[in-house]
RNA sequence: GCUGGAAUCGUGUAGUGGCAAUCACAGGAGACUGUAAAUCUCCCGCCUUUCGGCUUCGUAGGUUCGAGUCCUACUUCCAGCA
């Protein structure tokens, strides 16, 4: 009876926020702190080679905590949500059985709800297949499902929402209502000027850092088509190489494309009323309360 | 100083006598379960929840049934010449 507190599996810790918001810092910290390890929800940072572009941990900032889905693989690999949430099941069982806090760490509201709600994912996608179906054209697209009744998606002007529910011979909603026990979601609340600032300074450390040297290898190694290439600054870094936008231009352009993605992360994790939302000074203030109890010593 | 050109949404543009506001950028809101830093949708002069109402093409006049568009003057900017 006395023990039970001591018993209670350690909670599943997950900090999610827009790019640049101080979330892998303050996890690392807490981490540090309370004996986590932790699991990255970051669709870009699971590329190996990534690192100065997707603004990745560096080694340093790794040290003395655990990072999990980095660099799990090459850039011309298909990696997905299905992938993200097997690997971080696994994970966080893992970190249980070694008696310390997995935290979830990451931006991408996709990978992150996945875990937290349990989702089933329909069929995974024959290559084959879905190289036909992207061949067609929209309208072509709605007619075979109007054909072989098949739902269209809420969205039924994407593409890929419509191509995804043919594979799926519809749309697939399996998910809890609830987040899986004992987690604790924090999202970290930005003030606008703030975050743009932020992003803005980010920005040229990326460049500093080189990310132009970084992209030029990448695209020479795998190509600038890949899924992995299509994250905000490859795509502008090709352009400056060839000689489209000027340097100038680039980093203006990076800084619109990163602040629009901060904006659509925030949109996605709106919406999920299980997010409890603070400032990083609040958040540090509110998980290290909450962990106090499971401090590793 | 002279000559020519330009002035339209936050920005850049389209509109060459007939309901001004095209396209792009920037901005905003949102959707999104095997590509999610992807992909997609909507809004974007002002007021209005909507229906709708009001205003506007540098300024002031003029011509005209009717002017962003033609004319005159002025202002500002740009280019060329001095």
């Amino acid at each position: 009876m006395a023990s039970r507190v001591e018993r209670t599996e350690p909670p599943l810790v997950v900090i999610a926020g827009p790019t640049a918001s101080g979330k892998t810092a303050l996890a690392i910290k807490l981490a540090l702190e309370f004996g986590g390890e932790i699991i990255c929800a970051d669709s870009r940072t699971v590329y190996k080679g990534m690192d100065i572009g997707t603004a990745k941990p560096s080694v340093e900032e790794r040290a003395g905590v655990p990072h999990w889905g980095l660099d799990l693989v090459n850039p011309d690999e298909v990696f997905t949500a299905a992938d993200f949430k097997r690997y971080a099941d696994e994970k966080i069982v893992e970190i249980r059985a070694r008696g310390h806090i997995p935290f979830l760490v990451g931006g991408t509201g996709l990978y992150i709800d996945a875990v937290v709600y349990d989702y089933q994912f329909g069929q995974m996608a024959d290559s084959v297949r879905r190289h036909e179906l992207e061949q067609m054209s929209l309208e072509e697209l709605h007619r075979y499902c109007e054909e072989n009744n098949v739902e269209l998606p809420e969205n039924s002007q994407n593409k890929r929402y419509v191509i995804r529910a043919i594979e799926q011979n519809g749309v697939n909603h399996k998910r809890n209502h609830e987040p899986i026990s004992t987690s604790i979601i924090v999202g970290i609340a930005t003030n606008r000027d703030v975050l743009r600032t932020r992003i803005k300074h980010r920005a040229e450390q990326i460049f500093d850092d080189g990310v132009v040297e970084e992209a030029k290898i990448l695209g020479k190694k795998y190509g600038w088509s890949s899924e992995a290439m299509t994250g905000n600054i490859y795509p502008l870094v090709r352009h400056y190489l060839d000689g489209a936008i000027t340097m100038q231009e680039m980093q203006q352009k990076f800084v619109v494309l990163d602040w629009r993605l901060a904006k659509r992360q925030v949109t996605w994790l709106k919406r999920n009323a299980d997010v409890q939302w603070k400032t990083l000074e609040e958040a540090e203030h509110y998980l290290s309360q909450k962990l106090a109890h499971y401090r590793i010593s």
